[in-house]
Order: C-alpha cells, then sequence, then structure tokens
DNA sequence: TATCAACTGTTGACATATAGACAATCCTGT
DNA sequence: ACAGGATTGTCTATATGTCAACAGTTGATA
C-alpha cells in the first residue's frame, strides 16, 4: 500500500515545515548578524577562513560554501572593502588568490562568535543532546535523499 | 551546568545541518520546477492561487510567502508575462490586484502536483509517519525561538 | 615542445531577496 | 466634510544567488 500522495500527508507537511523553518532561522540569523552589518554568506565566509588560517582560494569557499564561484568575487570584493579578509597572490598558481582573515576580521569573528553559538543552541532549546544528534541523522539522510532525485533529474 | 557552546556542540551542529538539509532540496527543488522553467517561489504563488481561486492580493501573497512586498511585483509580472496568472481589478479597492491562475496556470499546475507530491515522499521515505509529525513539532519549536530571538535583537 | 583540456577568477544577463521612499487610495475620527 | 494615518503596488539601490562565456594560466600528453 502506497502512502497518500497529497498535501495532507505528514512527510510532505515535514518537507513544507523544513524549509520554512530553515527560512525563518535564516532570517533571524539576518537580523543577528544586521548588528554588524554583516550577512550570513559574509559571516560563513569568515568562519570558514576562521578554521583555514592558511588561506583558501575562491574555488575553495565555493565548494565548502556549495555555491558558484562566480558569487565569491563579489562577496570577496565587499569584505576585502571592509578589510575584513585580503586576497593573496600565490606563487604557485598565478591564477588563483588565496584569501585570508585580516587582524580585524579575526578581531571581529572573536567577537562574533560566543554570541553566535549561544543562539545558535537557543535554537534547539528544547531537544536533549540526543534527540540533535538523531535529527542531525534524520537531516543527513533527506539531503541525500533530495540531491539523489535532483542528480536523477538530470 | 550550561551546555558547552562551540562547534562541536550538537545542538549547533543539528542547526547547521538544518540550514544545509534545507539549502539542499531548495536546490534540488529548484532542479526539479527547471523542467517548467519555475523558479521555487514561481511555483509557490501558483499553488498558494490554486489553493486560493478567489485569487490574492500582492500583500496577501507576500505575507502567506513571508517576503517583502515588493518581490510580487517582478515575480507577478515573469508570470503574467507567461500567461500562468493574471492581474484582475477589485473593484471595491483601486490600489490593489487581485492575482488569479489562470487556466493555462491551473493546467501546468495540475501536471507538476502530483509529481511534487511524489519527490516530496522520497525526501522522508526513511522516516515513519509517526517521525515525521515528531520532527514536525521539533522544527515549528525551533522556528518559534529562532523568530523570538530575531524580535529581540531589534 | 607543442597542443589541448582543465581550471581560475571575472564579467554580464538574469532571478530573487531586502529596505526605503513614493503616489494613489482607503479608512477613521473629528 | 475633511484631515491624517494606514495600506497598496511600484520604483530604486543593494545583496545574493544562478549560469554561460571569457581570457589567462596550468599541466598532461603526444
Amino acid at each position: 500500500m502506497e502512502a497518500k500522495m497529497d498535501d495532507s500527508n505528514p512527510r510532505y507537511q515535514a518537507l513544507i515545515e523544513l524549509l520554512q523553518t530553515a527560512d525563518t532561522v535564516w532570517n533571524a540569523s539576518r537580523v543577528f548578524f544586521g548588528r554588524w552589518d554583516l550577512g550570513p554568506s559574509q559571516f560563513n565566509v569568515l568562519n570558514l577562513l576562521h578554521l583555514n588560517p592558511a588561506g583558501l582560494s575562491q574555488t575553495d569557499l565555493s565548494r565548502q560554501l556549495i555555491m558558484h564561484r562566480s558569487n565569491l568575487t563579489g562577496l570577496v570584493d565587499r569584505l576585502e572593502k571592509r578589510g575584513l579578509v585580503q586576497r593573496q597572490e600565490v606563487a604557485t598558481d598565478r591564477r588563483a588568490y588565496s584569501v585570508v582573515l585580516t587582524t580585524a576580521g579575526a578581531t571581529l569573528l572573536r567577537d562574533i562568535l560566543p554570541r553566535y553559538y549561544e543562539e545558535a543552541n537557543g535554537v534547539w532549546d528544547h531537544l536533549s543532546a540526543r534527540r540533535a544528534s538523531e535529527l542531525i541523522s534524520d537531516l543527513q539522510q533527506a539531503a541525500q535523499n533530495a540531491q539523489r532525485t535532483a542528480r536523477s533529474e538530470c
């Protein structure tokens, strides 16, 4: 017996709820980062560079952020204009830049991160650490299924 | 004892996973709707109009889609240019339009919806209907927490 | 070595999102 | 009746995302 497939199906509802919740969380993060005049994507770049002090190429960044490399041009432009990151030439490859955090960028990030973790924690206040782990694996499975679907589309 | 708040905290991981999964699902939906040359937002508009045959004003649409009304100008423009929706003047309010599905729009939607429900179902294949319901309430709670946080920011 | 495919960052055209300002219109309270 | 505040859709500027095309660079192979 196949599951009923319409807009009253709980799995469909769960998908809608997933998208809406993520949108709400994303918007809340936009408000949060607004305090420092940063977008969530700008923060993600800073955060990645913080985890990779040696620097990352724009293509590396685009892969980790799961977005097209052309986005990184403007994203890094704006961060560089504010002096938070810096494009460094790579001796071994004249095509690529190594994007690194500046001192100002690192300082800003040290200000943001503790509050960020605190806010993030608050979102799942009602969840035990154990349930959080279950949730993670459910979500990962869903992402895999969605990606499989998308690939089979091509 | 406070929970440890850094990037190894399972609640933080769950938040990151939520955002990544939603992004993956959203991208998969973009690929899916690409078959009909529609963006997910365009589909959402059509879907809402399908549920409201009497039509909705652009402000109504913006509220249900949780986005700024100015977005609806271009969104409805593009759908109207393709003949999928129509702006109808409202007798009782000369400021507002009533946006309605055209016959072509309804036909297109009837083609899309069954396949859409099927794909949506596939994303949560691994979840029982019962677990799906639990997931929904967890997500709703998270959305509430995030929104509360965002409001207290202002 | 010469060539050619793959990769790098940039650009342009476009879709989608925000925010703020605007004129036209509506509604409410006096 | 009318003044003033709220609402509606649109416009602009800006940020963010897609994709395709591009030139310059790299590297592998004949």
